[in-house]
DNA sequence: GTGAAAGCGCTAACAA
DNA sequence: TTGTTAGCGCTTTCAC
């Protein structure tokens, strides 16, 4: 009697011993290397299916790849977030890399440290780091020890590729539509940056950045209004009850992501203003609420899956070759104009 | 002059020999294992922390574990997920466990096989399933390949362990709390089940039924009225069409889901119904968008967080004790009423 | 084109 | 308590 073998997973000695052929073919087969004949690829093939063979990633990995790309995000919460995974895991679908996700705490620059160490550990391929709040040394270091895309984030490095849509471009095509309703006291509420090395290459600060250039393009340098909060449905709110104490209310206010505009519409329907009658809200990012009936809000769409579709493709040259030439591409966004603007009261 | 080291990652080999000490002592300390004196773990945590050195988990899954927890998720858009996620990475954080997501494509049962094998492959020490779609014998196939913990799907299993919310009961907290305001005619929109096999596991199963006895157990069986479409904003828009084109419509809806309830406002509000005042509208799932000010949506609060740490703490009694009995875990949800719930036209 | 043999970095038996 | 040694499953020279 043949001793019960104990679920011993199939491996690629068990896979050559099946096809008569060595360890070394069916590697070769594995990984579509030069040196095995069409014959033998067949044979190892059929051998494959037979035993239903699946390579151990971990033993690869020791010598070779792990066939695994991680993707690091600082708030799965985030709406946006979701494009860029789909146009990420779009791209790696027809080739062998598996993507997984590291979940970076909530804007937390530890857990942020932790994930990517861990990432590194467990030999991933290449990492995808999303609007990554480590400083600028730290990107530099792990992009030195594996491919490295950055996205979400300006600034550009030798050693890493960065996709990044024009948040500058974003803010102008924001205030641009509200100066063409007829607003001229457009106030801007942004996230305030509190760690001066990575300021300005955050979003936030490009949006901000944008709204300041394209308020002095239409001649309204004047009123340039700047409220600094965060970007929290917390922030939007205390933002908009400063706004509400004033005097001199503006006529519309551009907020810095989606979420803010959340807390403003909250605060505003308290004081009992209507929007878009009393006064107009924009929001940026175009999340999947704001796209939702009693919310409609005017927002901007950054072009997500071709942010992760871009990425992905360019991690991939990079891992086929890790001393090529850094590339930064930028994307432009779209205006998805909605219920919450509309022109200023006579 | 010395021959200039090329980025060669430190190893157990080196921290071995600067510690003055064998690798086996060096990976003793690194798994906390019996036989180490104090003294030797000093010396040894010493030459770690000045190596820098960060084991290689690759080479601790080919032996022993690879301290790496995968947690699979149908759909990264839901917004309920967030939830369990940090519930997990809470309790795992004190440990030397890493998660990382599988991004298992929307609805994509295909998808889901590919992640699941891909974290096999990775050697994972304990996989996660959260809602999967696979059935039941696929479920029982990977449970006993790897220790496995499934959330939010009913059904018990002898191999894995299972956490759910008691969607029954979260059905009936609604349809008491709408029959308590004076509603008779409630109509549900579910997500119709097209896999047999499943069916009766499923979340959407389970809350249809807990509206059926909660209706029978109020007396309103006669009133009892199921539309089936699907757990999507175009499912609650479609059957939101379906109940306006009715001479007698219902005086209240309860949705399925969150995302549901969204596409019935919307259909609402295009046939210019005012909610509550013409009708009330419950969701299920109290998604971060239920509580913001121009949707404030009657909802379910699963225990989310609660789930993902009971999931966790399961899965870690699992990976020390294989063949421990398995558990279920069911917990309760609460009710969070909003403003698109109220008594109906006198 | 093919295969034997030497590791990759770690853990687990076993000896000392 | 400590160290020696033999693999884990794969890839990679390097002979043939």
């Amino acid at each position: 009697m043949e001793p019960p073998a104990p679920q011993r997973r199939v491996t690629i000695v068990d896979v050559a011993r099946h096809a008569q052929v060595s360890t070394t073919a069916v590697s070769k087969v594995l990984r579509n290397a030069y040196g095995a004949s069409p014959e033998m690829r067949a044979k190892v093939r059929r051998a494959i299916d037979e035993l239903g063979y699946r390579p151990n990633a971990a033993a690869r990995g020791m010598r070779g790849q792990t066939y695994t790309i991680g993707v690091v995000l600082p708030d799965i919460r985030n709406p946006f977030f979701p494009e860029i995974i789909d146009g990420i895991t779009g791209r790696l679908a027809e080739t062998e890399y598996q993507v997984f996700l590291g979940p970076g705490g909530c804007d937390d620059e530890k857990a942020e440290a932790r994930v990517t160490d861990a990432m590194i550990d467990r030999g991933m391929d290449g990492i995808v780091l999303v609007a990554p709040l480590s400083p600028r040394a730290r990107l530099e270091h792990i992009a030195s020890l594996v491919p490295t895309v950055v996205v979400g984030r300006h600034g550009h490095s030798l050693v890493y590729d960065t996709v990044t849509d024009d948040d500058m471009a974003g803010a102008s095509l924001v205030v641009d539509h509200l100066a063409g309703l007829g607003h001229r006291r457009i106030t801007h509420i942004e996230h305030h940056e509190t760690d001066p090395t990575r300021s300005a290459e955050m979003p936030n600060a490009q949006r901000a950045e944008g709204y300041r250039r394209a308020m002095r393009a239409l001649g309204l340098a004047e009123e340039i209004d700047i409220v600094s909060t965060s970007y929290t449905q917390q922030g939007g709110y205390q933002g908009a009850q400063e706004l509400l104490a004033r005097t001199c209310r503006p006529t519309a206010v551009f907020a810095g992501a989606d979420i803010v505009a959340m807390g403003v519409l909250d605060a505003f329907a308290e004081a009992g203003l209507s929007v878009p009658g009393d006064i107009s809200v924009a929001g940026y990012d175009n999340t999947t609420f704001a796209a939702f009936g009693p919310i409609s809000l005017t927002s901007v769409d950054q072009a997500g899956h071709e942010i992760g579709d871009n990425a992905a493709r360019l991690l991939l040259e990079r891992i086929a070759d890790r001393h090529k030439a850094s590339a930064q591409l930028k994307l432009s966004p779209t205006l998805v104009p909605r219920r919450t603007t509309a022109p200023p009261r006579p």
